[in-house]
DNA sequence: TTATATTATAGCAAATACGCTATAATATAA
DNA sequence: TTATATTATAGCGTATTTGCTATAATATAA
């Protein structure tokens, strides 16, 4: 059992984002009311990426999220849509 | 010279979308008046990877945006001002 | 033109994303 | 409860991202 903390990580990993792009997936899937599964089936992902993202598991590449973005048929802007405050 | 054609991917790579968001992170670097490279410095990432964003021969993650929208103090979503029209 | 600043490209090593394949855990329905 | 659907987790292999370090190419200024 390899655990991943999400804390002992040298490339980037911006935790807070991660959660709020996680959050947002999350609620416009339910809006959706679509499965992980099936997400994931349209999007041509897999379902184990699809959880990974809503777990915090994983850093996407923007490639993946268009992916979601297009299969929801959403803006990108739609699934950005919080804040991200400048650090310091 | 191990040449990245872009066409030889099997992980996901949206041209078209890394092609749009390209487009929008040079016009609001041109519009804050700052170089890749002070992008760079004061994202914490390399030039070269600022580069590589913005003449298509990576596919960042989602982790290496957010350090570029923090600090050009920016919404996400205004980064992401741009259509990505569903497949099919 | 010549110098300087900016952008683009190269190649390597280390870290990690993602597909794939199971399985476990949890929620929902009967 | 029991069955079923959904979500979460695990581990492995391959491909890719990113930092790092140079250097080249291009644009801008003097």
């Amino acid at each position: 059992m390899k655990k991943n903390d999400n804390l002992s990580r040298i490339h980037t990993f911006d935790e807070e984002g991660l959660r709020l792009l996680s959050m947002r997936l999350k609620e416009i899937r339910s809006e959706k009311g679509i499965s992980q599964e099936e997400l994931a089936y349209r999007s041509e992902l897999t379902l184990s990426q699809i959880a990974r993202i809503e777990t915090l598991k994983t850093n996407p590449t923007i490639s993946t999220l268009f992916k979601i973005i297009r299969t929801l048929e959403i803006k990108p802007s739609y699934l950005f849509n919080f804040d991200l405050p400048k650090r310091q």
